[in-house]
DNA sequence: AAAAATACCGAAACCGGTTTCGAAATGATT
DNA sequence: AATCATTTCGAAACCGGTTTCGGTATTTTT
């Protein structure tokens, strides 16, 4: 008692037995002929394509991706290889994106291969031996270095990709990306109109190239505010929890602390929240703090984190089409798109109030 | 000015151009000597093995991996299809686990291919697209269904998988699970140790199979220790965040309502905890929330989730090595494994106390 | 009605490997 | 030295498709 669709007459046929040599002879003509019929070639009449449609869908003929793609050169697979994460928490939009970018493919005919990395070896070494062996005909790059060896390394052989993120050689390569930079330029803008004055930054490692545009962006805004530059306010981090935790000592034991927090991501930010509670902070009245990401979880904290966001599936999709444009010429000129993230006030984030009675201080300017 | 390591005298030679055929007339050799020189059969001398093996490693030989599979029949891909995620927050889950897959698949010489689900279409039908195309030699499924139609396809059509989770044909196919029965017993038990008489449950939808069996396990820790059966507190439930806010709604607005929860995911306990907040139950004096999952971001909320955590690492090597062993052979018996989940207290749970006082009235007992 | 154009399909090469089979060369046996 | 066994490799089929090329059969043109 299996649950096929009911009501099929049709006897049960075992999947993926009939080959293109069986309809062939079947139907008395080559594979060749039946080949060309199936694929909508003009030299082969009406009459005998339908002929060999019918048969191809009675006897539940489809031919095998293998042997196609060997014949026409390509595999119709792109490579997406995860960066190692050791035990990296709160990885959803990882998921996300991949489910994105999987079904993006899909309307293309093209299946996603991910590859995990092993952090042993470099970095590039999952790229080399996919283009070696010849299993993809592209690549989906995210989490871009500033000075990305993968990069470097696809750009060296001619393979084509595109990345999530700029990197110092953008001019070279598709990107896609978040304006991160706008982004914390609304995030630091929207604090200061609240009243804030002091405002600190936990950035991501420097390695991340999109943690530093965000931070570009916050203290342009800064400056162009006219407020005071303080080193110590900004603070480096790793885009993980435990950074954002040390970060937010760092800046909390301070004898000046801020009033408020923009974080590189939200990973960080539950991290500086976690570490605020500790010491003693409340959110958002005696500290504001604003992430990155939009993770739906942070919808779920006390307070609810205000956070910048963006659509994945939008990323995904954007980047698919890239790489497919890519894929039909590589002389095409290089392009690019740049999506904006919206800041989505959940609660973490309000006007500075007791932090500074608290230390007996009154606002200045 | 490139990367490529310094010292290597070797001319720079584009990956991917040299072919069997080129390295077979370079050494005045057939490619069928080449290639049983270079895949160790017995019939070829040393000499001329080792002349092959320095003029491959020399040229950059590096076999298409497309036409070997065609030749040999098989495609060293397994697929694992993404279920549809409309949005569902707290994925942390399926990146671990997609990565932890994938970096077990690549020891064994398999690639794993994402495939996402349409959420239009049937949920066996990329399956068997996957199958008929002949794209994948097994898959890897996980989040089961008791009567789960991907289940009932794959056995019918004979074809190699595992599932992560048991289902309602269990004996049939192998499998591996957490034993999340013994799990919610001993989380009841601990609850119950801390002096809990009502105890409520917010479930996952019945169509997950383990969620079932998490309900049992709490169920039969209850019955064992004599405490009277609540329907009213036991809650559907949908795995998400929302689905865990209504469910506590549900429980909280009760005229007795629990003065624990035991939840089928961290995801729905996030909920539980956010209308908790809402309804004015300080956690964890006067509701204990208990999850199930372990997600890493659960450390940084307020109070921290105590939940019942597993290795997702484990979980993708012993299915890798379940199908990997099935590939081999599909005579072999069905075999499966139940790893057990540990509880991780964190600060989510305690004794009960003024909940009783809040409304008056005693421990009953 | 003969010539030219067109429609249609078969034959065969090809993609890049693997594997079976048999023959030649070498070594061992008697 | 003739015979047999081994070693070693070439030749060719094969995996399952796609695509080019050329030759009939049919239709259109003159």
């Amino acid at each position: 008692m299996n649950d096929v669709k009911a009501g099929t007459e049709e006897e049960w046929v075992k999947s993926g037995e009939v080959r293109i040599s069986d309809l062939a002879a079947e139907l008395g003509l080559t594979k060749g002929t039946v080949s060309r019929a199936l694929n909508g070639y003009e030299d082969i009449s009406k009459k005998t394509r339908k002929r060999v449609m019918e048969a191809a869908t009675k006897r539940g003929y489809v031919p095998t991706t293998q042997a196609r793609r060997l014949a026409m050169g390509l595999t119709e697979t792109i490579g997406l290889v995860l960066p190692p994460m050791p035990s990296q928490p709160v990885n959803t939009f990882v998921s996300e994106f991949i489910n994105s970018v999987s079904a993006a493919l899909h309307l293309h005919g093209y299946d996603l291969l991910v590859h995990s990395a092993n952090s042993e070896e470099s970095e590039v070494e999952p790229y080399r031996r996919l283009v070696q062996s010849r299993k993809v005909d592209g690549f989906i790059i995210f989490r871009t270095h500033e000075k990305d060896p993968r990069v470097n390394y696809l750009l060296n052989e001619g393979f084509p990709f595109v990345t999530h993120g700029r990197t110092a050689r953008m001019a070279e390569h598709d990107w896609f990306d978040i304006d991160g930079e706008k982004a914390f330029r609304d995030a630091t803008s929207h604090l200061i109109k609240l009243g804030h004055q002091r405002i600190g930054f936990v950035g991501g490692g420097k390695e991340f190239f999109s943690a530093q545009l965000r931070l570009k962006g916050s203290r342009a805004m800064l400056e162009e505010s006219c407020l005071e530059k303080v080193p110590s306010l900004e603070q480096p981090g790793d885009l993980t929890g435990q950074g954002g935790e040390i970060a937010a000592q760092n800046l909390l034991k301070q004898t000046r602390p801020p009033t408020a927090i923009l974080c590189a991501n939200d990973a960080s930010a539950l991290g500086v929240m976690k570490a605020a509670r500790e010491l003693g902070f409340n959110i958002p009245e005696e500290l504001s703090v604003i992430g990155y990401d939009g993770i739906a979880l942070g919808a779920y904290i006390d307070p609810p984190l205000t956070t910048l966001t963006f659509s994945i599936e939008e990323s995904g999709k954007e980047m698919v089409n890239l790489l497919m444009r890519r894929l039909k010429s590589q002389d095409l000129p290089v392009i690019s798109k740049l999506a904006s993230a919206i800041l989505k006030l959940r609660g973490s984030e309000g006007p500075p109030s007791s932090i500074q009675n608290k230390y007996g201080e009154l606002p200045m300017n």
